[in-house]
DNA sequence: GTCGATGCAAAGGCTTTGCACAGCC
DNA sequence: GGCTGTGCAAAGCCTTTGCATCGAC
């Protein structure tokens, strides 16, 4: 199942771009979380030439390929990361104020948004959570 | 405490408009959720006129005077809603396809991710949880 | 009368799109 | 070689901002 595969399942082509955006999130790992802009200037400064558009382009289709999640927060617009294969759970603690982003496993958390999910007849996705908070930085600070 | 005094106490004045946007959120009740876009099309719609610019600006203040509460969804825009006087819990079940919100309380939640958010050091933001589902209608839908 | 607030229009981010060319299969 | 993907620049959305005027206090 690789990305050549996939791509080509849904009758598209595997493009030095599209590796190289996978690569990028692939190499950086699990935990980290990229706006277009910084995938774009992360590339860039490897030296791989990837528009900004296709930039855009690729991350929807990736994301629409189930290798990237997008995270839907308003602050600091739209961020991406991998996918793990395993699909370990996982959520997001996200700074409003800095942008910072913490990782935590929580299955309680999970079972009681499934639980209320389930009493309105809701279907969770992913089951993904950010929660929104201040960071330890942004705490103390005025 | 007024809005008139609330302001007052910030150095800043009661306006027509303010009255009216504030109105508008008390009218509507506390489980609404209004875009900018929409909150000036409903005041339209009662001949209230109230500039898009000032829609946008007033958003701002009364959500930073803790009278609204700003929804941090990357769907379908910043949406706003009135934050009850009570500070009653309560969390949403957003639909990612067709955007309907659905309140819900849930202590098991909000235990939950303040635990993981003090694990972290995070300061929990004012306990309101965004989670991403499909709503019954989007769900059953092809 | 003063200083903050409003309205208008212009400017700003971020994201998408149209089109011609490039290159994968 | 055909047809999808890319790059570029332009267009689109949503939101903010500069500036002159208005009006709350």
């Amino acid at each position: 199942m690789s990305l050549r595969s996939s791509l080509h399942d849904r009758g598209q082509r595997l493009t030095p771009q599209r590796e190289r955006m996978l690569g990028l999130f692939e190499r950086l790992g699990e935990g980290r979380h990229l706006s277009a802009e910084e995938a774009h200037q992360k590339l860039r400064d490897r030296g791989e030439q990837v528009s900004l558009a296709t930039v855009y382009r690729t991350l929807r289709l990736l994301s629409s390929m189930g290798l990237l999640r997008e995270l839907e927060l308003a602050e600091g617009g739209r961020r991406f990361e991998l996918a793990g294969h395993d699909q370990r759970l996982h959520h997001h603690l996200v700074c409003v104020r800095c942008g910072r982003i913490e990782e935590f496993e929580s299955p309680a958390v999970l079972d009681a948004a499934e639980a209320a999910a389930h009493r309105h007849g809701f279907r969770l996705l992913e089951g993904v959570l950010n929660v929104r908070a201040l960071c330890p930085a942004c705490t103390s600070d005025p």
